[in-house]
This record gives C-alpha cells, sequence and structure tokens, in this order.
RNA sequence: GGAAGUUUAGCUCAGCUGGGAGAGCGUCUGCCUUACAAGCAGAGGGUCGGGGGUUCGAGCCCCUCAACUUCCACCA
C-alpha cells in the first residue's frame, strides 16, 4: 500500500520529519572512501553571536545545493559546518550584558570573564545550528568545529609561532586604527569611512621671536596637543623664511619647530600643516623622517591624559575639542572656521569614530605572503565565479599592507609571546608551551595580554577545520576543498586571507572556486538592518511557507554575485510552484495501478511520450551543465519551465484520455509519468530536499529508500530529439492556434464544432486524436492528409497543419476576414525582411553556410505560409 | 582620487561563444475542465540608458556621455 500525498501541500507536516530522519539516518555524514572523489565545502562560520538571517540562508542553500547535486553524482560529498567566536563582536555583546549588572571585565578579572564567554558560547552557540537544520542543509554536524575549540588553537598557535620564526610576524610601533569605545586596535579593513560635515578650524601659531604668525588648518584642533610641529613644503617660497623657526604652541607652554617635508601640498588649505606623529598615520611618517618626538595626548577613551592636558585633561576629545576652539578664539589665535565636508574612520562593529594612533602591535609582514596567492588566482589555478571578482582581489592583494592582527580583548587566540619582566633584558619569547622564566636572564615572564583577530583563525578554517598541523586522514582526503561559497563583502576580510594562509602553511590552495554570491536586499533595494527595521526573519518564513519555499525564492532568476530584492510575490510564485509540483505528484498517484512497478521504459513508446522523454532528457542535460557552471538560477529555471510548461500543461493533459481508456496505452502512459516524475524529484532534489523526500516517499521509482541518496540523472543518448519529434511540436501548435480562434470568437467549450484537420503528419495523432479533439473542442474531429473541399469553410493554417472549420457554426467571416489580413501583413514582413538578408551579397558572401541556409529555411516555411493565408483568404470568399 | 557593477516589458529580473528579444508578478479577455483557482487557455506591452564605431549582421564587441550602486584609497 503506497502512502498517499495530502489534498494540498503542506510544508508543516513533513519537514521537520524528514531532517529528523535523514540526520539519524547518517546520510549527513560524509565516509572517506577510496573509491570516491571527494567534494567539500567548507562553510563559513558564522557569528556564534548570530541568528539566522537571509543572507546565511541565501548562502547556505547555494551550499546545500551544491552538496547534495554532488552526493548524488557519487562524491563523497562533505559540507563541515562551524560557528566563528568573533572575538569583538561577541565580547561586545558580554561586556553589554555585565553593564546591566553593574560590573565591567576589569573588576571580574580575565578568568571569570572567560568563564562567562564560555557560558555565553553554550547558551547561544547552537542556536544556529538548529536555524541550519529548519533550512535543510546537509551538512556533516559530526564534524561540526568551533573556532576556540582545541584543535582550531592548536593550528592557530603553529600559524603564529611558524611565522615568527620566519619573520613574517613582528613586533612593533605603528600607526593603527583605535576604537575608543571598544578598546581595542582595529585593522585598516575592520574601519569605514564615511562622508561627514566637519570643519577646517585656522589657527594661528606664534612664531616665538614674535615676528608674527604661522596659519594652519586642520579639522582635529584638539590633536594639538600632541604637536611636535608645523611642516611646510620645502618648495614653497612663501614660507621659506620660517623653516628652522621655532613656534609657540597654543594653550601650552610647548615650542615646536617649523620643517620642510615633501609630503605637504603647497595647493591645499593654508600650505602649513601641524605634525601630531601620534595620532595620525602621515604625521606619524613625517615624524620619523625628522626625529620628532610622539606625544600621545589622548586615552584608550579618547579622553585627553593628564600629562599634557594641562586644563582640558579628563575631557572627552570632543568635549576638548570644543574648549580648545573657544580658548583659542577668545585668544584671537582663531582665524576662521570654514564648513568641510570630510570622511571619517568609524568603527565596523560600533560605529564610533576611530582614533588614529601609533601603538605596539603584533604585525603579519604581508608582501611575501601575497605573492604567490596573486599568482594562484592569475595562472587560473584558483578562480572566482563571477570573474570579475579577481579585479579587485588583485588589486587589494597587490596593494596589500601589514596586518595588525593584536586586539586589546580577552575573548579570543591570546598571543602566544612571554614577555621578560627584567628591564635590562627585555627579552621575548614566542611558545607553545607557558614560559615561567627567561630563558636568557632567568626573570620572571609575563604573557601578552592581546588576543590575535578573529580573522587570523577564520583564515585558517579550510584545514585547521580537518585537522591541520595534524596529518589527518580527513586532511590527506578533503583538502584542498573544492568550492567556497561567500557574499562579496568579505572578500578581503576572509577570502583572501584563506588564500594566502593556505599556501603558506600546507602549500595548496584551500579550495578551487569561490562561488560569491551578492546581498539580500529589501523590496526597494536596500540592505536589510536593525536600524531600518526592514529585516526579513528567515524563520518566519519557514514557518510559514517551508524550507523549500524560502530556498526556491533565494535562487529563482538570481546570477553569480548579483544582489537579489527579496519579495513577497516572488515567495507565492515559488510556493505555488512546489504547490504544482506536488498536485502533478498526486494526479499521478491516484491514477496508478495497486499493482504497479517501476522496471524501465516499454519499447516502443507512442509519438507523445518519446516527445516529452526527448524534452526531460534535455532538460537533465541542461540542468546539470548549469550546475556545473555554478549558474544555480538558471538550471531551477530549466527545471522550472520543463516541469510546468511541458510536463503538467501538455504531458499530463495529454495521457487523460490514454488512461481513461485503459489497457496498453494506459499503462505506457503511466511507465512514463513515473519515469519522468522520478527524474525529475531527483533533478529538483538539491534545490527542494523536503518536498522532493516526502513525494519521493510516494512514488513506486524503485530506487534507494531517501532521495538524498538516489542516483543523479544522465543525459541518456536513447532519448534524444528527433525529427518525429519535432513535428508532433508542431501539431501541438497547430491545435492550440484553433483554440486560440475559439477563443477570440467567445465559442464556450462546451459547444462543439466540426474539424477537420489536414496535415502531412496525419501518423503521428496516434493516441493524442482524443485529448486533441478535447483540447480543440471538437465534437467531430478528422485527421487526413487530403484537403478537403474548401468551401464554406474557415481555414486555420499552420505550420503542420490546415484546420477547417465550418464557417456558421465557428467563424465570423468578417472577423475572420480581418484576421486573416493582418496575419498576411506580419507575414509579407518576414518575407521582406528574410529575402533582404539573402539579397544582401555581403551576407551571402561572409556568413557561415550554414546560417545561410538555415535563412533559406525560414524564408521558404514564410512563403509557404503565405500561400496557405492567400489559401484560407480565398476560401472565405 | 582609483576601480568594478548596474541600466532590457508597468514592477522584479534572466538572456551561454554576436544571427529577427524572454520569465514571474501586475494588467486585460475567457474558463470552477475530477491533479492543482496556490489553477487553465490566451492577449497586450520593449527603437534592450543616450550618442558614436567595428561587422553582412550588435541587447551582446570597442569608444564616449549620463544616472544609480558598490568596493578601495584617503590631503591636514
Amino acid at each position: 500500500m503506497r502512502k498517499e500525498l495530502s489534498k494540498t501541500y503542506n510544508p508543516k507536516e513533513f519537514e521537520e520529519r524528514i531532517y529528523k530522519n535523514w540526520e539519524e539516518s547518517g546520510y549527513f555524514h560524509a565516509e572517506i572512501d577510496p573509491k570516491k572523489k571527494p567534494y567539500t565545502i567548507v562553510m563559513p562560520p558564522p557569528n556564534i553571536t548570530g541568528q539566522l538571517h537571509l543572507g546565511h540562508a541565501f548562502d547556505s542553500t547555494l551550499q546545500d545545493i551544491l552538496i547534495r547535486w554532488r552526493r548524488m553524482q557519487g562524491y563523497a560529498a562533505l559540507w563541515l559546518p562551524g560557528t566563528d567566536h568573533a572575538s569583538i563582536a561577541t565580547e561586545a555583546k558580554i561586556v553589554a550584558a555585565m553593564k546591566n549588572e553593574g560590573i565591567t571585565k576589569e573588576q571580574i578579572g580575565r578568568d571569570e570573564f572567560l568563564k562567562r564567554a564560555w557560558d555565553w558560547k553554550r547558551e547561544y552557540g547552537g542556536r544556529i545550528d538548529l536555524q541550519q537544520r529548519k533550512l535543510g542543509s546537509s551538512c556533516d554536524w559530526s564534524r561540526e568545529r568551533f573556532t576556540l575549540d582545541e584543535g582550531c588553537s592548536k593550528a592557530v598557535e603553529k600559524v603564529f609561532m611558524d611565522l615568527y620564526n620566519k619573520g613574517l610576524i613582528y613586533h612593533g610601533v605603528r600607526m593603527i586604527n583605535w576604537c575608543p569605545n571598544c578598546k581595542t586596535s582595529i585593522s585598516d579593513i575592520e574601519c569605514e569611512y564615511e562622508e561627514q560635515d566637519g570643519f577646517f578650524w585656522h589657527i594661528n601659531y606664534p612664531i616665538a621671536d614674535g615676528s608674527g604668525y604661522v596659519e594652519i588648518a586642520t579639522t582635529r584642533p584638539e590633536t594639538l596637543l600632541g604637536d611636535t610641529a608645523v611642516a611646510v613644503n620645502p618648495k614653497d617660497e612663501r614660507y621659506a623664511g620660517i623653516v628652522g623657526k621655532m613656534l609657540k604652541l597654543p594653550l601650552t607652554d610647548r615650542e615646536i619647530p617649523v620643517i620642510a617635508d615633501d609630503y605637504v601640498d603647497m595647493e591645499f588649505g593654508t600650505g602649513c600643516v601641524k605634525i601630531t606623529p601620534a595620532h595620525d598615520p602621515n604625521d606619524y611618517e613625517v615624524g620619523l623622517r625628522h626625529n620628532l618626538a610622539v606625544i600621545h595626548m589622548m586615552n584608550d577613551d579618547a579622553t585627553i591624559r593628564e600629562d599634557v592636558g594641562g586644563k582640558y585633561a579628563g575631557m572627552d576629545r570632543f568635549e576638548a575639542r570644543k574648549a580648545m576652539v573657544e580658548d583659542l578664539d577668545a585668544q584671537g589665535l582663531l582665524v576662521k572656521v570654514v564648513p568641510h565636508k570630510h570622511n571619517v574612520g568609524t568603527c565596523q562593529r560600533c560605529g564610533t569614530t576611530v582614533e588614529p594612533r601609533a601603538s605596539l602591535q603584533w604585525f603579519v609582514a604581508m608582501k611575501e605572503l601575497a605573492k604567490p596567492a596573486i599568482d594562484v588566482v592569475k595562472s587560473g589555478e584558483l578562480r572566482y565565479i563571477p570573474k570579475r571578482f579577481e579585479n579587485s582581489y588583485l588589486y587589494w592583494m597587490e596593494n596589500i599592507r601589514d596586518w595588525c592582527i593584536s586586539r586589546q580583548l580577552w575573548w579570543g587566540h591570546r598571543i602566544p609571546a612571554y614577555y621578560c619582566q627584567n628591564v635590562s633584558c627585555n627579552h621575548t619569547e614566542i611558545s607553545l608551551e607557558k614560559v615561567e622564566k627567561c630563558p636568557k636572564c632567568g626573570a620572571p615572564m609575563k604573557q601578552d595580554e592581546d588576543t590575535l583577530d578573529t580573522w587570523f583563525s577564520s583564515a585558517l578554517w579550510p584545514f585547521s577545520t580537518l585537522g591541520w598541523p595534524e596529518k589527518t586522514a580527513d586532511l590527506e582526503y578533503f583538502y584542498p576543498t573544492n568550492t567556497l561559497v561567500t557574499g562579496y563583502d568579505i572578500i578581503g576580510f576572509w577570502v583572501s586571507r584563506m588564500i594566502f594562509s593556505g599556501i603558506e602553511h600546507t602549500g595548496e590552495k584551500p579550495f578551487k572556486d569561490v562561488l560569491i554570491h551578492g546581498l539580500v536586499r529589501d523590496e526597494q533595494g536596500r540592505k536589510m538592518s536593525k536600524s531600518l527595521g526592514n529585516g526579513v526573519d528567515p524563520l518566519e518564513i519557514i514557518d510559514q511557507y517551508g524550507a523549500d519555499a524560502l530556498r526556491l525564492t533565494l535562487v529563482t532568476g538570481n546570477a553569480p554575485g548579483n544582489d537579489m530584492r527579496w519579495t513577497e510575490t516572488k515567495l507565492l510564485n515559488s510556493r505555488n510552484f512546489i504547490n504544482k509540483l506536488w498536485n502533478a505528484s498526486r494526479y499521478i498517484l491516484m491514477n496508478l495501478p495497486e499493482d504497479f512497478a517501476a522496471d524501465g521504459l516499454p519499447e516502443n513508446l507512442p509519438i507523445e511520450d518519446k516527445w516529452v522523454l526527448s524534452l526531460y532528457n534535455d532538460m537533465i542535460k541542461n540542468v546539470t551543465a548549469n550546475l556545473e557552471a555554478y549558474e544555480l538560477g538558471v538550471a531551477i529555471g530549466n527545471l522550472y519551465d520543463f516541469i510546468w510548461d511541458v510536463f503538467c500543461d501538455w504531458y499530463i493533459e495529454l495521457t487523460k484520455p490514454r488512461i481513461a481508456a485503459g489497457g496498453e496505452t494506459a499503462l505506457a502512459a503511466q511507465k512514463v509519468l513515473v519515469y519522468v516524475m522520478t527524474g525529475v524529484l531527483k533533478t529538483l532534489h538539491p534545490f527542494l530536499p523536503f518536498v522532493t523526500e516526502e513525494i519521493w516517499q510516494s512514488i513506486p521509482h524503485g530506487e534507494t529508500e531517501s532521495i538524498m541518496m538516489s542516483k543523479w540523472c544522465e543525459y541518456d543518448e536513447k532519448l534524444a530529439f528527433t525529427k518525429e519529434q519535432e513535428d508532433f511540436s508542431k501539431i501541438v501548435e497547430a491545435i492550440r492556434a484553433v483554440r486560440v480562434r475559439r477563443n477570440e470568437m467567445n465559442v464556450p467549450p462546451s459547444k462543439k464544432v466540426t474539424m477537420i484537420v489536414e496535415t502531412k503528419f496525419t501518423e503521428l495523432f496516434g493516441g493524442c486524436k482524443a485529448f486533441f479533439e478535447k483540447l480543440a473542442g471538437a465534437g467531430e474531429f478528422t485527421v487526413t492528409n487530403e484537403a478537403p473541399s474548401a468551401d464554406g469553410m474557415a481555414t486555420v493554417v499552420t505550420d503542420a497543419a490546415r484546420i477547417f472549420m465550418p464557417m456558421g457554426e465557428l467563424v465570423d467571416k468578417e472577423k475572420e476576414l480581418a484576421r486573416l489580413e493582418k496575419e498576411k501583413k506580419a507575414a509579407q514582413k518576414d518575407i521582406d525582411f528574410l529575402s533582404g538578408k539573402l539579397n544582401n551579397q555581403g551576407f551571402l558572401a561572409k556568413a557561415p553556410a550554414a546560417q545561410i541556409e538555415n535563412e533559406r529555411a525560414k524564408l521558404a516555411k514564410a512563403e509557404e505560409k503565405m500561400a496557405k493565408i492567400n489559401e484560407s483568404i480565398k476560401s472565405l470568399q
């Protein structure tokens, strides 16, 4: 007894049950199998603080489609999931939660803080996994990893050690971006610039000898407290006389020199630049060239420092700015204030204005690491899909600067550096083991308080998750991975770092293909964001419409790398398509004998069966080719068109009279219906895993128990499209044309008419006669290859047939004549166009022969059509 | 300041190596046809952003302009 499908498609009835069953059956687990080829995708690890949003759903859907498809193709398909500790984001959340309790992390100390962080991870870290399961993601949960787990941490330490020993990691004072809110350094890429309305404050610095003033312009007057020089361009004649003189730094009792440096642009501002080496990247460079003192004038939280601040000490930077401008004005040193739009660096995480500052940090020297990472893309060994993203990747890599990897945070991989506490020794030891005593002088050692940038560990993700640095069987078999799927927004943060890390540490590129997708935007094309409140919760969509509908919406009509807009109508369309599939299955099932067995296709099938099989066969070929090319949107389009337009609208309708007739023709139809549906379900499965599995359980396909484990369909030469099937398509078109006529004439389908079809393809009507009769609405349907007398008949002319209908019954003579005249005009236009082309000497001389032949055939057809139209007109007159 | 992308039907988007422009939704017409009204059968609607060029032939290739989007750099 087969399981019956419920009357309406209701995903809630089965999605959860099916996922549980897959998981319990171990279908997601990838087994190392020397007889199989591996296919590996590592999942971009979501933050443990995260909730599944549409972006994740999109990303995961694409990966799941690829993985399920390759698994069905017979690969040992591994989709490795995991989560990222997301140091700065997680730490910020925990700090915020503690703030509600009225405590700070400094109060509870490092150990207690980390305990809280791990509690947090235990509580929320699994949440996103459950959400992935709802989506249908077929990842191997037994291999799930976390960037802070033991194995990944080992990999991080080993990498740090190796890079340090090679001299590629160094400890030094450099300009970095400081977030006064997160109280940590951030890398260049974590700093986002936004245009803000600001001011240029023009300030006079008095020359110490009293000979006048030097006017400088600045957007950050408070940094004056850290000035150690004023620079002018050496070629600038205006200021040639003052170079070397001392200036009185306003609001302080310091004096600073006027120096000459090429960096100064004579055209910009006043041509004099205040130099604050501690708080500006360019000034820092100038400072190095001129041996200037580096005066820090701000604390970690961007308040003014005690030692240099004077009366401004303790004020916030913006408060101090206001106070200082007022004081300068009072002293008559403020020349003017000019409104000025400029770009201000902000923290990607919290939006606070970052403060550039010279600071002692750990860096990765990038030049040497970048080189092979550039080569591997240039040589085509590693490719981006679509290719255009290679440009931005290469540009980024070729202009890369050293990567600041230390963060003043606790949640993360602590830097394995130990410093000798004996000031005169000052030795630094890098070690994977705790170092208590200085190996040089025996003094106590202290470990660096800082942790590493989150991306430092995610850069190792493709191999650290497979067991590296151990030589594990997984690493041996599944690495390098095949495809990385991610959004274009993290190419710089993540993809590029994985590429150079993979090459450096494993000697191999971490993946072959990078499939880049775009962003899911709202209906108006805006980014979805919390502040706009325009986010769509995928869990709500799943709850309401099912995971399959969500997945289908995300993948339909989308080309690689392109953004997509999320709209309700797209979602409804997806749901409707799935419903169509559901009902087609119900039709098949309710018309199948109880003892039906799937045992392949019978010999000598009628033409309509061959016709649908050949189109099915083409569809399989196209879908597979498009999946190979990562054109997932086109692949699902192939399926959609075949299933709806060919299979449902035509073939299923064709089978109705045959099944009603019973006997051999019915059985053949049933075999073909089941055969095509079986293949359709399999081909559709990567896209719509749940509904295809649910239907699979009812269809007598004679294959594996779960569709997940079934074998991917292949193109079958025996089913290829032939001339005969092409002719059949034309008859279909002809009958369709009659229907149009009826429609135009407002003839209700209940009204039966007599119809004579003259065609050279009479033999092709076969078992379809009854169906065509119904389709055309004819009571009497005669197929002949001899033209009847056309007297009193209206004629519909098509490529394949002429259809004769008695005048009075169906056809309004005047209307019909008018229609024919219109058709005649269209046909004449065709003939003119084609004959014009064929009379064009250039075309004849240069176009390929096949093309010319093609155009000739089209012309012949157009002329034939014209003759038939004329005949029809004649018959009416 | 540099770079990339987009511009195709009213809306959202496809369109592979250049051979007479496609889908979904919406609109209009007719249908409750025993798988499906979450449906069926149709119709209408586009000088493929503007201009120039290459070609026998351009939505597709080249140049140029415009609008929008994004990335990168960042001049005090």
